[in-house]
DNA sequence: GCGATGACAGATTTCAATATTTGTCATCGC
DNA sequence: GCGATGACAAATATTGAAATCTGTCATCGC
C-alpha cells in the first residue's frame, strides 16, 4: 500500500504539485497519478473529471486568503483606519503572489479563468467581509453613507472602485513605479466618499 | 491609375476594413494590398511594417472617442453633473461598441493590446479631460479636494475607481443585469468623494 | 526620375497525420 | 465485496512538412 491511503486531499496536493511543475496547460490527469503512484483511473474514483480536480484545486487555494483578511476585518480599529488596512492588505498580498512567483500565479489566474463560478463566490465573501467594516462604521458614526444605501452595496462599490489594486487582470501593473501613490490615491478617494 | 492616387488614408480605410473582414489573425499586409488593387510592396512604401499599420489603424479609432467627451467636459452645466455626465458618456459609448459589434470590439482589444504606448496616450487624454472639470469644479467651489490634492491625481484617481465600466478588460460584463446599479454605485461613491 | 512591381529569403502559419489524454468500465486481487 | 487497474473509444494536442506571409530590393514603365 503508498505510505496513506488515497485521499482526495492527498489527490489535490499532488495536483498543485504538478500544475506548479508543468503548468496549467501541460498538467495532465496522468501526471497527478503518477506523482501519485497510482493509475488514473483511482483519480477519477474521488474526481468525476479533470474540471472537477481543478476547480477543487481553485477553491482552496482562494480560500487560503479569506483567514487573514478576516481577521483584520474584525481588528479594533476605528473603521476608517480598519477599512484602509484592509484594503492596503489585500493589495499586498495579492503583489506580493504575483510578484513573488509569476509563474505559479499565472497558473492560478487560468485556474480562475476556469471556475468564474468559484471566484465570484470568493469575491462574495470579501465583499461581505468589506460591507461588516462599513456596517459597523456607520453605527459608530464613523463612517458614513447617502441616506437609503445598502451597506452591501457600498461595499461592492468600494471593491470595484479598488478592483486596480485586487483584479488579477491588473497583476501587469503592480510592480510599476507609480502604483503605490496610485493606490493611495484611489483609496484616499473612497474613504472620503465613505466619510460622515 | 487606380480611382485615387495610393494614400496613407486609403490604406488605413482598406487596412479597417480587412480587418472587419477577416479579423486581427488572419488580416495580411497581402489582404490590404488586394483591396487596394496593388502590389503588397507599395503598402510598404507609405508604412514601415505591419506593426505601424495596426498601430496607425489603432490610434486612429481611439482618436475618434475623444470629441464628443471633450463637449462634455466643456459643457456649461455644474461640475458634479458634468462629471457624472462625462463618466456616464464614456460608459454608454464602449458599452455601445462592444455590445452593438462584439467581433469588431475583439478585434480592437487586440489592436489596442498591441499598442499599449498608443493606449496609454489616449488614456491620458482623457484623464486630462477629466482633471479639467475637477479643477474647474474646484475653482467654482463645486468640487473639494483634500488640502494639497494635484487635479490630475484626483482625476486620475477617479479615472482608476471606474475603471470596471470604461476598461475593455470588463466588457464581458457590460452586458450583464447589475451593471448598470453597480455604475450607480461607483459614480456615487466617487462624486461624494469629491465633493465639498 | 520616381513610384510601383513582383521575385525572393527568412519567418510564421496551416493542416493533416500521429500521439497523447480524458473518461468509462469490465476485470482483478486482496 | 470493494477499491484499484489498465484496455479502450472519443476528444484533444503535438508535430513537422508544405503553404503563406513579411519585408527587401533590383528592375520596370510612365
Amino acid at each position: 500500500m503508498p505510505p496513506e491511503t488515497l485521499t482526495p486531499d492527498r489527490i489535490l496536493e499532488a495536483t498543485e504539485d504538478v500544475l506548479r511543475r508543468f503548468g496549467p496547460a501541460k498538467a495532465t490527469v496522468v501526471d497527478v497519478a503518477r506523482a501519485l503512484g497510482v493509475s488514473h483511473g483511482s483519480v477519477y474514483r474521488h474526481f468525476p473529471s479533470k474540471a472537477a480536480l481543478r476547480e477543487a484545486v481553485t477553491e482552496r487555494w482562494l480560500d487560503q486568503s479569506h483567514e487573514t483578511l478576516s481577521l483584520l476585518a474584525r481588528a479594533e480599529r476605528p473603521a476608517p483606519e480598519r477599512l484602509r488596512g484592509w484594503l492596503a492588505a489585500l493589495f499586498a498580498a495579492k503583489r506580493a503572489k504575483a510578484g513573488d512567483d509569476p509563474e505559479l500565479f499565472a497558473t492560478y489566474m487560468v485556474l480562475a479563468g476556469e471556475n468564474s463560478q468559484v471566484v465570484a463566490r470568493h469575491i462574495d465573501t470579501l465583499v461581505r467581509q468589506l460591507a461588516q467594516i462599513i456596517q459597523e462604521g456607520v453605527a459608530k458614526g464613523e463612517l458614513g453613507l447617502p441616506a437609503g444605501t445598502d451597506p452591501l452595496a457600498a461595499a461592492r462599490a468600494a471593491w470595484d472602485a479598488t478592483g486596480r489594486f485586487h483584479d488579477p487582470a491588473y497583476a501587469a501593473d503592480w510592480g510599476e513605479e507609480g502604483i503605490h501613490p496610485a493606490f493611495e490615491a484611489v483609496c484616499a478617494l473612497v474613504l472620503r466618499g465613505l466619510a460622515v
